[in-house]
DNA sequence: ATCAGTTTTCAGTAATTACTGAATTTTCGA
DNA sequence: TCGAAAATTCAGTAATTACTGAAAACTGAT
């Protein structure tokens, strides 16, 4: 039931792109195949099908099952389903912000998470050696970090976007507003700005 | 020339820390033991030598000496000479600060830079088809994020460490000032707060 | 210049990861 | 409930990546 107009040629841009995050994928733990999977489904203006991918992509029906099922667990790509179809579609977010906090929270779980928790059971043992002492010392500057870093980021997500592009467009001179801010609370205390 | 007491045998503590390290850099691009060798030094008092960094994970000579030259690449560890010992010694910085920020440097490099320079070329591509245009938009808004964002980090890159403590301490509650400022723009122009 | 100590390279091999096609299971319309 | 269409699983294989030991190259003290 070809529904749709043949999509498996692809055009060069979109073959560059493609070919791109399939580099880049792979220099994360996410393969080639899988990320050129998720390129194709982010450029493409339908939802797309597994045997559409499997054609434009030339990979193997299963291979493309298995990699949208990695995208699923990655939550970078949603299942649709179209009228008069049985077959599963998907489509990717658009919105560049939405995808940037989709990974940041996986990653946050996968590797984030399960790091800052080894990090607090070493920092719970017992040192008994100087040198056993200056690693709880790292340890704890690299817990401290990855902690300050993820509240920050938990703090930012809540902010609307507004704020945020507004925030971010005034890069450093944010600086100077919070010397300002800072005097005045000073002053509000009945003290003298240093 | 047995200088320093032997470190071969790796404490509970460290043990498990270069373990998960090990984990975790499979996550990414950095392959096990690369990782295992960063978490060694890392948390070690003084610097090592690959000899050292063999014995104690039990990786052959030339592992470690690629998998120092991986880390060297990444910046990561730095090479040391000790006095009276003609052996390459290597130490890790320990600011999480200063490490989070060659990461991002290096990432910044080698991930981010092609990958803009790829979304450039193909904006500048003319786009025939409708899919292509769709294409187009699509990593336009990826482009826009990326570059609006590493743009940020290198202002805030630049900040002293105070202003960003404060400002990451401070997280949403940043907003209000920023509405505050902005109000007062306002009535600073002479129109009325909306 | 020599040479012992040291690091690097690299070809071969081991281990891991990716991919396929066949078989199985699931899904949903009739 | 059945059966065809679709999705998934998985054992086997291919491809890639990691690791080793032997050999080569380098280093610096003498």
């Amino acid at each position: 039931m070809q529904v749709h107009p043949n999509t498996s040629a692809l055009s060069p841009l979109v073959r560059s792109f493609v070919s791109h995050f399939g580099e880049m994928g792979s220099r994360w733990g996410i393969n080639r195949t899988v990320g050129q999977i998720y390129a194709l489904i982010f450029v493409s203006p339908r939802p797309l099908n597994a045997d559409d991918i499997g054609e434009s992509l030339d990979f193997s029906r299963s291979n493309v099952s298995m990699g949208l099922k990695e995208l699923q667990a990655w939550q970078l790509v949603h299942l649709r389903h179209l009228p008069g179809d049985r077959r599963e579609y998907f489509e990717a977010p658009t919105d560049a912000w939405e995808i940037f906090r989709t990974l940041a929270e996986v990653r946050r779980r996968r590797e984030i998470e399960p790091t800052l928790s080894m990090l607090r059971n070493a920092l719970l043992e017992e040192a008994t050696t100087e040198e056993d002492r200056i690693a709880q010392q790292r340890m704890k500057s690299m817990h401290d970090l990855i902690e300050l870093m993820t509240t920050w980021f938990d703090d930012v997500q809540r902010m609307d976007q507004k704020t945020l592009a507004q925030l971010m467009k005034m890069g450093s001179k944010v600086q100077r507003l919070l010397q300002l801010t800072g005097k005045a609370k000073l002053a509000a205390d009945g003290k003298s700005p240093s």
